[in-house]
DNA sequence: TTAGTTTGAATAGCATGCGATTGATATTTA
DNA sequence: TAAATATCAATCGCATGCTATTCAAACTAA
């Protein structure tokens, strides 16, 4: 099959206007995306706290990464930390009502800015399309 | 259909898990995917310079973003710049023979890195994927 | 021609992303 | 137990991405 352009810049292309999307779409809640997708991973389990390391694996970011992201949203209250009794290494994150408010709000803003990418398809393409996107997922170890 | 995850969650991890590959093959040769990518471009017309603003647009860039990639190709002596004698305003960039070196060297590691990442699906599958990943592309602009 | 507008680039400030290093705990091993 | 190792977080330095601002040059309109 002859290719203009490789799949790779076309999966790229497609992930940076997602991304800018969803940052503008953030910008008048005084978020960006990584913040809010950091909110949403401690919104799974509010009761819990997550320590930095897990949320580190489960955003795929380096430790440094993880923790300027949290020390922002700590600023803005939006989650609180504190140390661990069990393992004094450790440094647990917990969402803030406010945090919880503001999840709230984005979610819907999200799924509807996703499906508008998605307009393109039609819906047994799109089922396709989600099906080899996890089996590429998948083999990513 | 039920799904566990987003398809945006998908394409994000797919394009992080790439851009990892891609800048952990450039790190041997002192670049960064990005700066290749630029090389890359300049090489598609290596007898003609391009200015910034047009680097810009075909990276999907902010401008300071690609200024600051052909500074730091600059640096390194892989592409020079120079004025536009008919508007002044204008700075083009032109890649240079160290810098066409680099790009020869780079394009085999970034075709495999590719390749293995699709590994998993077969040469149907693969055609499948790429003909939806353009479909949505397509509709992006 | 002059005044107002647009355009291209430089630059500053900030958020993410990385790797590397350091220090404080935990854990393991000798 | 004591020493070596491993783990978690803080922090530095850097590259990439953004917006906003500023300046010079080009263009448009009066």
């Amino acid at each position: 099959m002859a290719r203009q352009e490789s799949w790779g810049k076309l999966i790229k292309q497609i992930s940076d206007v997602m991304r800018k999307n969803a940052n503008n779409a953030m910008r008048s809640q005084d978020m960006t995306i990584s913040q809010m997708v950091a909110l949403l991973e401690l919104e799974e389990t509010p009761e819990k706290q997550r320590s930095l390391k897990e949320l580190e694996q489960c955003l795929h970011v380096a430790q440094s990464t993880a923790a300027g992201i949290v020390s922002r949203l700590e600023q803005k209250g939006f989650v609180k930390t504190l140390g661990d009794a069990e393992d004094r290494r450790v440094k647990l994150v917990q969402i803030t009502p406010a945090g919880r408010m503001h999840v709230a709000d984005a979610k819907k803003d999200m799924s509807q800015a996703e499906q508008k990418l998605l307009s393109a398809l039609t819906d047994a393409e799109r089922d396709i399309f989600y099906v080899l996107l996890q089996k590429v997922c998948r083999s990513l170890s």
